[in-house]
DNA sequence: CACTTATTTCCATATATGTGGAAGTACAAA
DNA sequence: TTTGTACTTCCACATATATGGAAATAAGTG
């Protein structure tokens, strides 16, 4: 048997409508945002925003940045390109 | 909020070793395949195969064609080509 | 019609996952 | 050093998922 672990680590990361909202936020406006950012923006708790990073972080999906008592979060593009080719592309069009 | 409900389907399909494996598998001998083999392939539960095959039907990944008792499975390519591109093709790598 | 073969459905169960409140940690500013 | 802000960890809980045995369904064969 294949060891898939990472990928799906990869996959499990993506499969759940809150981390997957994230990352197409994280990659329509291309730019690094904090954790509080991204729970106003969703209207959830703090708490599980973090673990949902975690969770993308954890799955090589993202990188955090430390910038005083925020973390600045980006996407890591080698992963997606490595594992998930064309899929932040694909996440552009509507279904 | 988008409407990722197809997506997120697609890739909770994906995110689990068995069924990553059946589709590596379905990939790379570009054959129809039926549950059965699929099962004595694997080592896994009649039963258990049956409930993966159909995460993957309802998902869009396979579909599958009747032959006498059995039922062949095949993979959807265009569902791939539209949600995953160059996934099946990064399959082929090994890690 | 029995009988075999292939697959699915049902059921019970164990494990994993998502969620938010509360408490803890880190860091900056007054 | 007290206070505030940002984030993480802990905890409890509800829900979802994976698993295989047993029973049910479907379809070919003697």
């Amino acid at each position: 048997m294949h060891d898939n672990s990472s990928r799906v680590k990869i996959l499990k990361a993506l499969a759940d409508d809150a981390r997957l909202e994230i990352v197409r936020i994280l990659h329509a406006t291309h730019r690094e945002m904090a954790c509080g950012e991204i729970s106003d923006l969703m209207g959830i708790a703090n708490s599980t925003i973090s673990y949902h990073l975690r969770t993308l972080r954890e799955a090589g999906l993202t990188t955090t940045r430390k910038d005083a008592q925020s973390r600045l979060i980006t996407l890591r593009e080698e992963t997606f390109t490595k594992y998930m080719p064309g899929f932040l592309e694909s996440l552009e069009m509507e279904d």
